[in-house]
DNA sequence: CCGTTAATTAGCCAATATGTTAATTATAGA
DNA sequence: TCTATAATTAACATATTGGCTAATTAACGG
């Protein structure tokens, strides 16, 4: 149901994963606002939002002329659970690290 | 130091990301063993590595005529850092849903 | 109903990504 | 040293991406 490259290739964009966290932070926002932080042209940014839209990251709601979008929860947790099926591989080198860092203490 | 865009880029290739995934799972593995999990050719898989590579995700080391590849882990948990400083917003979406159950739960 | 505001769609172009085959580099081993 | 193995680099074709301007759609407000 998760398509997790599709995820990563829509996150991949920094104007896209601008979006994404602007979304995050403030919630429900028109088009207008999130073209406000970036130089790009109306048309480009409405591309975007139509690429994070394909792949389930933000929903579009109606409100007169505007257009509001926020993020789709259930997507961002995908990533999180991706990393987190890896954890006991990224989590092992915390440890090394850690044990690193006491070695490097007590020498002192 | 974590460029986040470039490595959302470099996992969204499913070939790329297969092979990042057989790396976190077995370890250390040469460009050979690699090929077999996938139809395309040694050069395109050398240059998915190439970009996996650049990116940060991988390690190159040389024993005789082979390369072993294997994922730097700090570079996964870069990932994992960001989806974990947007915690909140998908835990909140989370509990909303567990509510959202416990409700349909005493309905029956 | 007409003009303004908000956003999207259409059409075009340049840059990048991804795949292929052929050629090249590097090492092992008889 | 010659041959086989492992991988990469070179050269090329094609598809996709991402940007722009101009045109279009939709809704509000006088």
């Amino acid at each position: 149901m998760s398509d997790l490259p599709r995820i990563f290739a829509a996150l991949s964009d920094p104007t896209r994963l601008a979006i994404v966290e602007r979304l995050m932070r403030d919630g429900e926002l028109p088009v207008a606002t999130l073209r406000e932080e970036s130089e790009i042209s109306a048309p480009a940014i409405s591309r975007h939002l139509n690429v994070l839209i394909r792949t389930g990251l933000v929903r579009k709601r109606a409100r007169a002329q505007q257009r509001l979008y926020s993020v789709v929860p259930e997507t961002i947790r995908a990533v999180s659970s991706w990393t987190l099926d890896h954890r006991t591989f990224w989590e092992a080198s915390l440890d090394r690290l850690e044990a690193e860092l006491h070695k490097e203490m007590s020498r002192k």
